[in-house]
DNA sequence: TGTATAAATGTCAACGTTTACATTAAAATT
DNA sequence: AATTTTAATGTAAACGTTGACATTTATACA
């Protein structure tokens, strides 16, 4: 037996009209015949049927996230901290692994469509720009998160790349290394760049000259760090210490100088980009760059939200991007 | 301008039935028609409004996921194997951040429910078993996944807890070890009492009395985990071994630990329920109970997809429990 | 060429709400 | 008590599909 708005209707004597403003709290409806509803409609153990009223008011209230792997510490604190915010608010989160694959990203941007979500938070591959640009000129809504892609203009919220990787290298070339070696992410990226940036800003204030032999470009991938650690330190001349891009990459590294048996930071010095817990209690606590990535989600989703409610979050129709700092927390990887 | 396939139906001149019959892929449109719609579609960039199709077919394609909290690994491994699985049979997932809490779990349970999803994986909290005994009741399609709920006959995916950490603990006892703490999960919940079980098998098993001074009473958080571990170690009589029950205490415990600058495995045995790679990196790599979290998730979601299509899974009315194995994988945290 | 049959397409109600507008009932005013 | 004003409730169309059924068009057959 299907229990509908009109079974409430009969059975508290009212029209549907009623219903649904007593639903919704709507002021004017006697005190009375609001009771007699209630009761209508626990006894019936009615609950709204958000899809009809979706479609009727052409509006979800559900957003929609495409991440790049929640396996990663990264996004499923992003994943967490957007559902936070959009529950706050009484939006629903639909969540969708990229997979960092350009195939799957454009897959679930249609979905998110088909399924007419309120806005989309996206964590871009950085391709299907003609696509984004489709939506954005029929007027979607979206929020790019940690990274941005060519060719799209749209809001933004990014966390500083360069300036965290610059801090770190900085830090290490203080403590007297001169011989630096950087796994990098991907390029094309913009962390990727962003951070093999800041790695080559520190270098170049402290007069060092860039040595191509020390950058290993990585994939942001665990596998990266075991093999482009292995690449670097096996060589004879290798680096005093190592900038790693991300953590996972950073987990890669950790393997391989564990089963080469090198010892931190006597035989190499190290700071990384992404922090963890699990890196503060290793043997040596690495040095980290620390993203604020729980305000990375939770910022983007507030202006997702501000978007969708139709208030300009960017000055003058230009695209707003924000970009948050980064913060270097000093442990015990350098001699 | 609002796109629907009316508009679709106008461009291509044809009825709106025919639309939705090449949206579908329905046998019986000649293949003029169909390129003539096709081309309608995209010429229009028509994306078919899922939510009016859904209230249509009273059927959602959605299911979702009520889990404890995605920024546990295991929660987070959850929800990428139920998204895939998921997705594989063209399904989306919304994701629901119970954090543990009754009452969240209740809310969401609402909303999921008034968004007409077809079916619920619900890592339960062990309470609301009256309103999931009625949402059973009125035909809802639930999977419980890694514990059950007192009062509650539905299908689930578990995992073998209990026999999980006697084997761990049984490891500890044959490499001499005799007196073996252990740090719980909530007693309340399957996982926590299995694991305890566990533990007191192997030790009865083995003829060592039970001492509740050994048995700490966590909450599957970090800070249990640092400070039972204190308690436990601070004891002039303390432990030679520790079994701790998931992986949060367990970097919890560690961080004690290496606050207390003890050593493993040369001051302490240890073995540890679930695995991470970080685990296996440190200076002594941990023993430790893998779970099969990955097939946890994906089982109980092909599970779910078979109720949602009408297929029994259990024999004669009975809700099945499916029941995985884990796995001991030895390292180096015992002498 | 006309008719029977099969294939292709069209029509329209239904899914369960919301909402503009119309109507009725209650309260205020004279 | 009659009239105006205000408050409460009802009516019905719309949201964008689908699918049973009806109708038209094409094909096969005599």
């Amino acid at each position: 037996m299907k229990i509908n708005i009109k079974s409430v209707a009969d059975k508290a004597g009212v029209s549907t009209a009623t219903i649904s403003r007593v639903l919704r709290n709507y002021p004017g409806v006697r005190e009375k015949t609001k009771k007699r509803v209630l009761k209508a409609i626990s006894e019936l153990d009615y609950e709204v049927n958000a899809v009809a009223r979706s479609l009727r008011q052409r509006k979800t209230f559900t957003i929609g996230i495409i991440v790049g792997n929640v396996l990663s510490q990264f996004y499923s604190i992003i994943a967490k901290s957007v559902e936070d915010v959009a529950h706050k608010y009484g939006y629903n989160m639909i969540l969708c692994n990229g997979d960092d694959d350009p195939e799957k990203e454009l897959r679930y941007l249609k979905v998110l469509k088909a399924n007419r979500v309120d806005g989309i938070i996206l964590t871009p591959t950085g391709k299907n720009a003609d696509y984004i640009n489709r939506l954005i000129n029929t007027d979607a809504k979206i929020v790019l998160l940690d990274r941005l892609i060519d060719g799209v203009e749209c809001d933004a919220v990014l966390v500083d790349n360069e300036e965290g990787a610059y801090k770190a290298v900085k830090y290490l070339i203080d403590r007297g290394y001169r011989r630096i070696g950087i796994i990098t992410g991907y390029l094309d990226r913009t962390t990727g760049k962003g951070r093999l940036n800041g790695y080559l800003r520190a270098l170049s204030e402290a007069g060092i000259p860039r040595d191509d032999n020390l950058i290993k470009i990585g994939k942001f991938k665990k596998r990266s760090g075991i093999e482009l650690t292995r690449e670097l330190l096996q060589d004879p001349n290798r680096p005093e210490a190592l900038f790693v891009s991300n953590l996972d990459m950073t987990l890669g590294a950790m393997i391989t100088i564990k089963e080469m048996g090198l010892k931190i930071p006597d035989d190499l010095g190290m700071a990384v980009f992404d922090d963890s817990e699990w890196i503060s209690i290793l043997d040596s606590p690495l040095t980290a760059v620390i993203q604020p990535v729980h305000s990375l989600g939770s910022t983007a989703t507030e202006a997702l939200i501000k978007k969708i409610n139709g208030e300009k979050i960017g000055m003058n129709d230009k695209p707003i991007i924000i970009t948050l700092n980064t913060n270097l927390v000093i442990r015990n990887s350098t001699k």
